[in-house]
DNA sequence: CTTTACATTCCAGTCACTGGAGACTTTATA
DNA sequence: TATAAAGTCTCCAGTGACTGGAATGTAAAG
């Protein structure tokens, strides 16, 4: 099939699958006369593993690893298990981040008029 | 001061701090002989600010108009607070995504065993 | 006078795409 | 059959917010 065929398919758009072509993560086939890629069912697939392992936030390195797991029939899940669980680690972090920021800036918020005036206690933190 | 002093006082790096000055946020004035950046005590202020605003996660053009309100004596505390509910607002977006990413993510640890053998669900629901 | 430290500009790279130009192929319509 | 429209190709540039490095120039210390 098609590129357009194959994002349809996968969910991605035309341009993200030339992109994992470009970068050499799921190259189709090639028609000859016109040069068109030329997608299979199972490149199909790997771009729908690709989709969603981004959308578990996974890097494109770490799907290219996810994705040579899923190919590898004496893989040993242990491996899957540690890449995930680092994977989790690092959203902790940002979340604790993100907590921190978000009621740092709450309180702020609840200090702050929110009037006509120009006193504010949201600025003078920052200047501080 | 130079560059090296207004960095090291603002807690930013000098990269950052020519990076500033190229964007136009912090413009300082310019020893003529040298033609070395130049920085006063306010402009350290004003890195300082931005720097805050940028661990609170501020964008670069939502700091430039912190800046403008923090330096505007007329401002209202109104649009600074506008400003930072919206941050909050889309903080919280981003916990809500990852909290979900999270819980999904932890789900499929517990159902891998983990072991030397191929079988994982990790993959399996990746691959669905 | 030389070494060293600091400063300058400019270019390239990061990450994962996305947009657009210009050219070619295929498909649909008149 | 001619033409128009849709799909595809490659290549280049831009995103955000820096960061690294090269080549060059200036200032301070010994």
């Amino acid at each position: 099939m098609n590129i357009s065929e194959a994002a349809k398919l996968s969910g991605l758009s035309v341009k993200t699958v030339r992109y994992y072509a470009d970068i050499k993560m799921v190259e189709p086939a090639r028609n000859i006369q016109s040069g068109y890629r030329s997608y299979t069912n199972d490149d199909v697939a790997k771009l729908n593993f690709i989709g969603k392992a981004r959308r578990f936030n996974f890097s494109i390195e770490e799907c290219r690893e996810l994705l040579s797991l899923y190919q590898d029939e004496n893989r040993s899940s242990k491996e899957v298990k540690k890449l995930t669980l680092a994977k989790i680690a690092s959203i902790d972090e940002k979340l604790k981040e993100f907590h921190s920021l978000r009621d740092e800036l709450s309180h702020l918020v609840n200090c702050c008029n929110g009037d006509d005036r120009p006193s504010c206690p949201i600025l003078d933190e920052l200047s501080k």
